[in-house]
DNA sequence: TGCACCGATGTTTTT
DNA sequence: CATCGGTGCA
């Protein structure tokens, strides 16, 4: 595409970022003002402009959004192109500069990568080695509070000489938190290991140690792009400023009203100082909003105008006014899933939407739940992202941690893991010992257990032979990798240490579903494998592909032409933008969220969440909350959200809806105790007469309920779709409720028994 | 050492 | 309400 065509997309203010080339710039950009079409464009001029894409580097927050601007600048510039760009979020890009740089720092260029999961488990493990109570010591706090070290650059030696966090934390009892800090950073650099914000931590470290890694990279990055530059967090700050700090040619864009990730480190300031820190800057400023209806652009100003820490911006839209934003209130999270379903149905029938024009968004994960079910006895096809995500799983952990422990034998984490897991006769008492032994001989675990008949060890020969045994197993896999695909040696690990073996012959319905995620995870190392090939320089190698999925997201396993409503977090919705967007839960202490809601600044910050959750809407808004809610199992109160009241009325439809949807379970309301009268009574007593039931069945309960409606249209001969398999007939269904499965001959891809529970299928 | 059961305990948000 | 960790028994 020539230049004078896409520029001609842009308008004024949009078209001046994009064909700024030298010298540090500023773009703010308001909600749907275009800014990811103004950084693909601007990357694009660059190029047309002579730069070498080998130069340039973006860093976006998601892998998704990397890899749409990725697509989208290979349209204008063709795949030639860009395939040189570096592009990507701060923690792949520096994963991958840390791998090639590892040795500078003593680390192997195979490290492992620690998500939360194993910060925390190797946290606890070091609070109770140390004999702390893990009442007064909670490991997560602990973890969260290393980790807000890490963003901050605080350094163990740095904390210790700081004595301001030291009072603090003896003042909060924890005066052992410098010393779990520096057990914790220990025994990762032992392991090999990298946790999340060692990624930003050790770049850092790389580039203020070593200048002539420093002006390689400030070399090769002559052109530097950040997008949402306000959730950038100290550490990620400290790389940008010190890589553009040669060329200055660094455009960061970003828009302050959007900055949500503060419990994450992220820094507000960062973008508020830009000006400050690069005095040449110049500042453009997208107040157009392309995206939503007037409605919905001018309800959002008003939420966000009760924030006093902002820039002056005024985001305004020459869209149609369109509809009011509908404020909906139900007696209980049930109710308010029913009625969202209801909604979306009508909607779509209606005006004829398909369901990906719907999005679900909720404060938490928790509140998936309730819509799920309603969505489901609809029978609306929906797809959840977040959450615990795939490779979060435990049996894929499992699998995970036998291919870390051989490309990283030294991985401390994934050897605990699975050295006893399919049972190996290694217990407690053994493992003590091999730590114990470990220690004494400066050694890891797994040397220890290799070594165990060389050593002088407190451990039975029984015990011994075990430990071996599990030690040879891992280097038999070490060699079979060297010479296959990271498939082959993963199929490899999956039959032989006997993990699918013991969940085949566990039996249950969750065994069974768990051996079909094994099978997922090698179709994924498969695709992965399949992928690689077509890079230049990569392999395939099992490194590579821990590497990626140790930072990959849901998203990445996306479908996109699911014709399903997105349920997700509003932190997750952040960048995406749909047609008629629910947000549920508009309660206090929900959304704003009880625990942000004791400074001024962290109730700016839900704000500013809500301020994103309402922009993602393009024509209609809908907002609901509950009279009562279920939380931690019981049954609470619940008051509607500050944020309601803060909308500009005139903006508003409230429409109070009486919720008698035909879709209530059918339970005598006797069964109610006199809390729940304001339920019963929604609808007149008369009504909800039980229907009668059969003397030999039970009554239909809210669960029994679900389980059966699950199996509607679900029949033998029945054209289903799975997002994996793809198209497919069923031959068989057995069993019945939660344990019901059906065997479906899937075109192309073979016969797959799945439990119905589980399995998410579309009916053709 | 391994397994079954029970009670306690905790929920924001994510790379 | 789920998961996790601890306890008690084989």
């Amino acid at each position: 595409m020539a230049v004078e065509d896409y520029l001609s997309q842009l308008n004024d203010a949009q078209q001046q970022p994009t064909t700024h080339v030298d010298g540090p710039l500023m773009v703010i950009a308001g909600a749907g003002s275009g800014k990811t079409r103004v950084l693909t464009y601007r990357i694009a001029y660059l190029m047309q402009q002579g730069i070498d894409a080998f130069s340039i580097l973006a860093l976006t927050f998601t892998n998704k959004a990397a890899r749409e601007m990725k697509t989208r600048i290979a349209e204008i510039v063709g795949e030639s192109e860009s395939k040189n760009l570096w592009m990507g979020t701060f923690h792949s890009v520096f994963a991958r500069i840390l791998r090639a740089e590892a040795d500078r720092l003593g680390y192997p260029s195979s490290f492992t990568i620690y998500d939360s999961q194993d910060s925390e488990r190797l946290v606890k493990s070091i609070i109770k080695e140390m004999n702390l109570d893990t009442d007064i010591y909670k490991p997560k706090q602990i973890r969260n509070r290393i980790s807000s070290f890490k963003n901050s650059l605080i350094t163990v030696r740095a904390y210790h000489n700081n004595p301001e966090l030291v009072e603090t934390d003896r003042e909060a009892r924890r005066s052992a938190m410098g010393n779990i800090y520096r057990n914790y950073v220990e025994r990762c650099f032992k392991a090999g290991a990298m946790d999340f914000d060692d990624l930003l931590l050790k770049t850092n470290e790389l580039l203020n140690r070593f200048p002539d890694v420093l002006a390689k990279y400030q070399d090769r990055f002559r052109y530097i792009l950040v997008d949402e530059y306000q959730d950038t967090n100290h550490s990620q700050y400290l790389i940008v400023r010190a890589l553009a700090d040669k060329f200055q040619n660094l455009c960061v864009v970003g828009d302050d009203a959007q900055s949500i990730y503060a419990f994450r480190g992220a820094n507000i300031e960062n973008i508020l100082n830009f000006q400050k820190d690069y005095p040449d800057a110049k500042t453009y400023r997208l107040e157009q909003n392309y995206r939503s209806t007037e409605c919905i652009v001018e309800a959002a100003n008003s939420v966000i105008n009760h924030n006093q820490n902002k820039l002056d911006k005024t985001v305004w839209t020459a869209n149609e006014k369109g509809e009011k934003i509908v404020i909906h209130r139900s007696p209980s999270d049930g109710d308010e899933g029913r009625y969202v379903a209801q909604s979306i149905f009508e909607q779509a029938m209606n005006l004829q939407l398909s369901y990906t024009s719907f999005a679900i968004l909720y404060r938490t994960n928790a509140q998936s739940r309730a819509m799920e079910d309603a969505l489901r006895k609809r029978n609306i096809p929906y797809r959840v992202y977040g959450g615990l995500s795939f490779y979060q799983r435990k049996e894929i952990k499992d699998m995970l941690a036998y291919l870390r422990l051989i490309v990283n034998p030294k991985d401390e984490e994934s050897l605990r893991r699975v050295i006893n897991y399919p049972t190996r006769g290694i217990g407690q008492t053994t493992m003590n010992k091999l730590v114990v032994a470990a220690q004494e001989h400066n050694l890891s675990l797994f040397e220890v257990a290799d070594q165990a008949n060389h050593l002088p060890l407190q451990i039975h020969a029984g015990a011994k032979t075990k430990l071996v045994n599990f030690a040879t197993l891992i280097k038999s896999f070490q060699v079979a990798n060297a010479n296959q695909t990271a498939f082959e040696t993963a199929d490899m690990v999956a039959k032989k240490t006997g993990l699918v073996q013991e969940l085949k012959k566990e039996g249950t319905p969750e065994a069974i579903n768990r051996v079909e995620n094994i099978e997922e995870l090698l179709n994924g190392i498969r695709d992965f494998v399949d992928g690689q090939r077509e890079i230049v320089d990569a392999k395939g190698s099992l490194v590579e592909f821990l590497a990626d999925v140790a930072l990959a997201t849901d998203f990445d396993n996306e479908i996109t032409d699911e014709n399903s409503v997105s349920l997700m977090t509003v932190h997750l919705a952040k960048g995406l933008e749909f047609p008629h967007v629910f947000i549920v839960g508009m309660e206090d202490d929900l959304f704003p969220s009880a625990m942000n809601m004791n400074s001024r600044s962290e109730l700016e910050e839900e704000r500013r969440l809500f301020y994103v959750a309402l922009t993602r809407a393009k024509k209609l808004a809908t907002l609901t909350y509950t009279q009562c809610r279920y939380r931690w199992g019981k049954l609470n109160d619940a008051e509607p959200s500050r944020f309601l009241s803060e909308i500009d009325h005139s903006y508003v439809d409230n429409r109070v809806v009486e919720s008698n949807y035909e879709f209530k379970p059918l339970v005598d309301p006797s069964i109610f105790g006199d809390d729940h009268s304001k339920i019963r009574f929604k609808k007149p007593p008369t009504k909800s007469t039980p229907k009668r039931v059969p003397k030999n069945l039970k009554p239909v309960s809210a669960s029994t309920h679900s389980s059966l409606i699950e199996l509607e249209g679900l029949e033998v001969g029945a054209r289903v779709s799975h997002n994996r398999f793809g198209a497919g007939t069923i031959v068989s269904i057995e069993g019945d409720g939660g344990d019901a499965k059906a065997l479906i001959d899937f075109d192309g891809n073979g016969r797959k028994n799945l439990l119905l529970r589980f399995a998410k299928l579309d009916i053709l």
